[in-house]
DNA sequence: ATGAAAGCGCTAACAG
DNA sequence: CTGTTAGCGCTTTCAT
C-alpha cells in the first residue's frame, strides 16, 4: 500500500485536480479531458498514459466545475409531499434506481404542502442545481415562480396533474374510473348501501374517486346519500379512516360496504370497527385503494384497486430521461401517460343476500 | 402580469447572471455579491438598488459556479440500503427538515446490498459533489474506497455502526441491551419457552438482538433451545416472518412467545400464525422490535421495542450539520451516540400461568 | 492527435 | 464602501 500515492506532503488537503494528472502523464489538460469524454480520440499510448496517471493520483473529475462547464448538473429533484405514510417508498425505489442507471443523482425534497417550501424548491431549480424535477404528489404546488420555470428545464408530474400545463408529463391512472369500478365490484357483490371515505378536500385524486363512486352508484341507480359520505379525511391516512368510523358508529342504518380513497384510510377504519366488535367482511366489507405493502398483510387482508406506482416510477423516470438527453431545446414531446388500475380481491369484501 | 420582465426579446435562451444585474444596478458584480452575502456591508442605498435589479432580472445565483468557488456544494448524501421497508420513511422525513432547514439539499442513494453501487456513491463524494454523507443503515458499506473517504468529509452512521473508524459519528441504539429486556418482558409475563426470529445474518443487529435474546434467557437459568431460533430470514421483512411460521408449525413442542427481531418479521409471522387459526395472543404471544408505523395499527396491535428512528434522524442531521459547518479541519470530534429504546405495551402479549 | 487559451458564473483578496 | 482582478476545475474551440 505505501506507494508513491502522496503527491507532496505539504500539499495535504488539496485534492487531486485535472492538472495533477495532466502533468504525471505529460500531456496537456485538454487531452486528459479527451481521454475520459471520447477515449476513441486519443492514442493508445496517450490513453494508457493518462489512465495510469488518474490511477496513480486517484483522481475524480470535480462536479462542480463540470456542471458550471457543461451546465447541466447531472441531477434531478424529486418533489415529494412528505406525509408520512409508505405509499412513496416504492415510488422513490423505483425513481432511484433508473435515475442511478441513467447517471443521474436523485435530490429529494419534501413540499409538506408548504409554500415556503415550494419556493424553496423552485429556487433551486433555477440555481440550476438540477437537470430535471419529478413532482410525485397529489398535492398541486400551486407557486406561480413553480409553473413558470419549466420553460428551462423538463418536469414530470405523477398521480396527478396540473390542468393546463401541457409543458409536463403526466403520469397517472384514472382515479374517477377505477372508483367506479371498485365501487361496481362492491354492487356485483350484492351490496346496495355504499359508504364512501373520501381523502382530503381539495386534492385532485380525492375528489376523482369521489366522483367516481357517484358514478357508479348512479349507474346502478342507487341514491347518493350524503349521510354515506364521511368527510374530513385530514390526509390518506389512518387517522382519517379512525375518525370515519365515528360516522359509522353515529349511523343509525348502517352500510353494508365501504369504499376508501386510500388503502391507509381502509385499514385505519377497519381497525377502529374490530376494536369496538364489528366483523370484517362478516358485518361490514371494506374496500381500499392503491394497494399498498400492508393491504395484503393485514387480517383480513383488503380487498383493493390497484396502482402500478412501481411502474409509473420507471416509465416517468424514464421519460425524464429521455427529455433531459435532448437538450432544452424542447423538441422532445411530453407524455400524459394514462395507466391502468387492477383490482385485487383478497378478503375483506364477502356478498352479500 | 405584462410587464418589463422580459429582458432582452432575442436573449431567449441565456440564463440571467450576476453580471446582468450588476449590469441593471449599475454597481459591480463583487458588490452584488456582496449585497447577497453580507448585506451589511454595503450602502443602504446599493443593497436597495441591487435587490431591485435582482427582482427585476428573476436572478438566482447558480449553483455550480458558487459550488466551484466556495468548494462547498452545500448537499449531503444519504445512503439508504434500498430495501423497500418503511422503516426509513420517519427516518428520511427527520432528515430532510434537519438538512432543509440547514440549508443543505439532499441527495439520496440506495446501496441495494451492491458493491458497484457503493463504489459509485464513493465517487459521488470524491468527487466533492456533496459536504457530508449520512449512511443510514444495517449494511456496513465495506467498499475500502468509502472507508478511506471521510477525511474529507464528514461521515456519519445511523443504527449500525463500522468497528474501529472513530472518524464517524454514530447514533444507535443498544441492541443487545434492548432485545434482552424485550425477552425479559416475556419472562416476566411467565412464558418460559420463547423463541427467536433472528434478522437475516451477518448484519450487526441482528446479531445483536440475538446475543440479547440469549442473555435475557440465561439470566434466567432458562435453556438456550436451537430449535427455538429459527434462522433463515432474508431481511427484517414479511416474507422472513412467513418462513418462521413454518418453523413454527414443525415444532412439537411450541413455545408460548415468540420474539421477532423486526416489526415486519413479526407481523408476518403473526399473520401466518393467524391464518391457520392460531390465536394471537391466545395460544402464542409476540414481541417485536422498532416500532414501526403498523405495529399500533394491526391487529392485535403489536406489542414491541421502540427505537428513537425520528430523534435519531434530528441528532444525526444536526451533528453532521455541525461537523460540515467547522470546515474540514476536523476540529470537531466525532459524536457515538447510543438512544435508549422503550419498551411499547399492546395486546400481542399475555400473561400465562 | 494534441496543445494553448478562453471562459462557464461566482467570490475573495486587494486596492482605492 | 466599492471596483478590479484573479482564479476555482473543467471542457471546448481553434490552431498546429
Amino acid at each position: 500500500m505505501r506507494k508513491s500515492e502522496t503527491p507532496e506532503p505539504e500539499a495535504a488537503a488539496r485534492s487531486v485536480t485535472i492538472q495533477d494528472v495532466a502533468r504525471r502523464a505529460g500531456v496537456s489538460t485538454a487531452t486528459v479531458s479527451r481521454a475520459i469524454a471520447l477515449p476513441e480520440r486519443v492514442t493508445e499510448a496517450t490513453r494508457a498514459a493518462v489512465f495510469s496517471a488518474i490511477r496513480e493520483t486517484g483522481y475524480t473529475p470535480n462536479a462542480a466545475a463540470r456542471s458550471l462547464r457543461a451546465k447541466s448538473t447531472k441531477m434531478v429533484l424529486v418533489l415529494l409531499p412528505g406525509i408520512g405514510n409508505s405509499f412513496f417508498t416504492p415510488v422513490l425505489n423505483a425513481l432511484e434506481e433508473v435515475f442511478t442507471e441513467g447517471g443521474y443523482g436523485v435530490l429529494i425534497g419534501y413540499t409538506r404542502q408548504s409554500r415556503s417550501r415550494e419556493t424553496h424548491y423552485a429556487r433551486v431549480i433555477r440555481a440550476g442545481q438540477v437537470d430535471g424535477v419529478l413532482v410525485v404528489t397529489g398535492n398541486v404546488p400551486r407557486d406561480e415562480e413553480f409553473v413558470s420555470v419549466p420553460d428551462t428545464v423538463p418536469v414530470s408530474l405523477m398521480f396527478s396533474e396540473i390542468p393546463g400545463t401541457p409543458q409536463f408529463s403526466v403520469f397517472d391512472v384514472d382515479n374517477r374510473g377505477a372508483s367506479a369500478e371498485a365501487v361496481r365490484y362492491l354492487i356485483s357483490q350484492g351490496h346496495r348501501r355504499i359508504a364512501h371515505i373520501p381523502g382530503a378536500e381539495g386534492g385532485l385524486e380525492a375528489s376523482e374517486r369521489l366522483g367516481g363512486y357517484c358514478d357508479a352508484l348512479r349507474e346502478a341507480g342507487l341514491p347518493i346519500d350524503q349521510a354515506l359520505i364521511w368527510r374530513g379525511a385530514s390526509n390518506f391516512d389512518f387517522a382519517s379512516g379512525e375518525r370515519a368510523a365515528r360516522d359509522y358508529f353515529a349511523l343509525d342504518e348502517k352500510p353494508t360496504a365501504v369504499f376508501a380513497a386510500a388503502d391507509e384510510i381502509a385499514l385505519g377504519f377497519m381497525r377502529a370497527l374490530k376494536n369496538r366488535g364489528v366483523g370484517i367482511p362478516s358485518d361490514v366489507s371494506v374496500i381500499g385503494f392503491d394497494d399498498t405493502e400492508y393491504a395484503v398483510h393485514y387480517d383480513p387482508a383488503l380487498t383493493t384497486m390497484r396502482q402500478p406506482r412501481n411502474e409509473m416510477g420507471r416509465l416517468a423516470a424514464t421519460d425524464l430521461l429521455r427529455r433531459m438527453a435532448t437538450g432544452r431545446d424542447g423538441t422532445v414531446p411530453t407524455l400524459k401517460v394514462r395507466l391502468a388500475c387492477e383490482l385485487v380481491v383478497r378478503e375483506s369484501v364477502r356478498a352479500v343476500e
